[in-house]
DNA sequence: AATCAAACTTGATTCATTCAAGACACGCCG
DNA sequence: CGGCGTGTCTTGAATGAATCAAGTTTGATT
């Protein structure tokens, strides 16, 4: 069922389903934030076998189709996600990296029009949220010496 | 004058003044948008000698001290400028990679505030804006085989 | 079933950045 | 004003992410 429609989603988009394109959708969906590495390791986990060039091959062939998007946060590698065309912006840990997704609500409209063009084309306004995470907010205090 | 006033900043975030730092910081006031590499080029061509490494170093201790600030549009080395603290965000050419500042005016207390927080300490949102500059607009136009 | 381009594999290579260890020099102090 | 110590720089090697290149396999069309 969920292999089928990723199938039908493969062929719409003109690209052939193959064993590997299969487990990398699959591995998406059930991690929403994954490097090309991690995406390769989760793939072979389900017995599927591999190569690191194919992984790069195959995130490009679905980004580019459309089926995944691409961030690559400063200081990170390149993070891919299953999540598109639905407007989402991030949050980003300082300190541990660890991304959560955010539905840009409040400032959508506002964000999505710079205030001066310079003539650009723009099609897109991505916005980071940079800070800490819970865990790393305690971690901080408690290196800064406070209690608790 | 310039050049005093470079001195005095470092001086007064505790960094030591050295020839390397100057340059640094006055490439970067000339050249808003530069890679390290960029930088070591045109620190070198004022007649200054510099490591790869210590352009590396000089950008970092710059940056901690709040002097200079380090972006990375994806897929893009990392790029330095000099404005700092004011808040403004930037465009990026998809094709040539080409960086132009934009200053947040319309969007900026929204775009401050993610509409859920996680529990996340937020302490800075960065906007990237996606498109095409003017040359690059022309130069598909051209490439889709329309006139003009 | 035969075909053939699309997709994959292997292996080497690039680029930006960082690590490590030692030499140099800025700026303080006597 | 000259010596000292640490912060800064140099050299050289290493890492990680991503890309290039060439050859083999495989999905889908006839």
């Amino acid at each position: 069922m969920a292999e089928l429609d990723i199938s039908d989603q493969l062929r719409e988009a003109g690209l052939r389903v193959t064993r590997q394109r299969l487990a990398v959708v699959r591995v998406l969906r059930e991690h929403p934030h994954a490097t090309a590495d991690a995406v390769a390791e989760r793939v072979r986990a389900l017995g599927v076998t591999i190569s690191t060039q194919a992984v790069y091959d195959v995130l490009a062939a679905l980004e580019s189709a459309g089926l995944i998007r691409r961030i690559e946060p400063a200081g990170s590698p390149g993070i891919f996600e299953a999540r598109v065309h639905d407007n989402h912006h991030h949050m980003v840990c300082r300190r541990c990296g660890l991304i959560v997704d955010v539905s840009c609500v409040v400032g959508e409209a506002a964000c999505l029009t710079p205030s001066e063009s310079h003539g650009f084309a723009v099609d897109e306004a991505e916005v980071t949220f940079w800070g800490l995470c819970p865990a790393c907010q305690r971690i901080a205090a408690s290196e800064r010496g406070e209690p608790r």
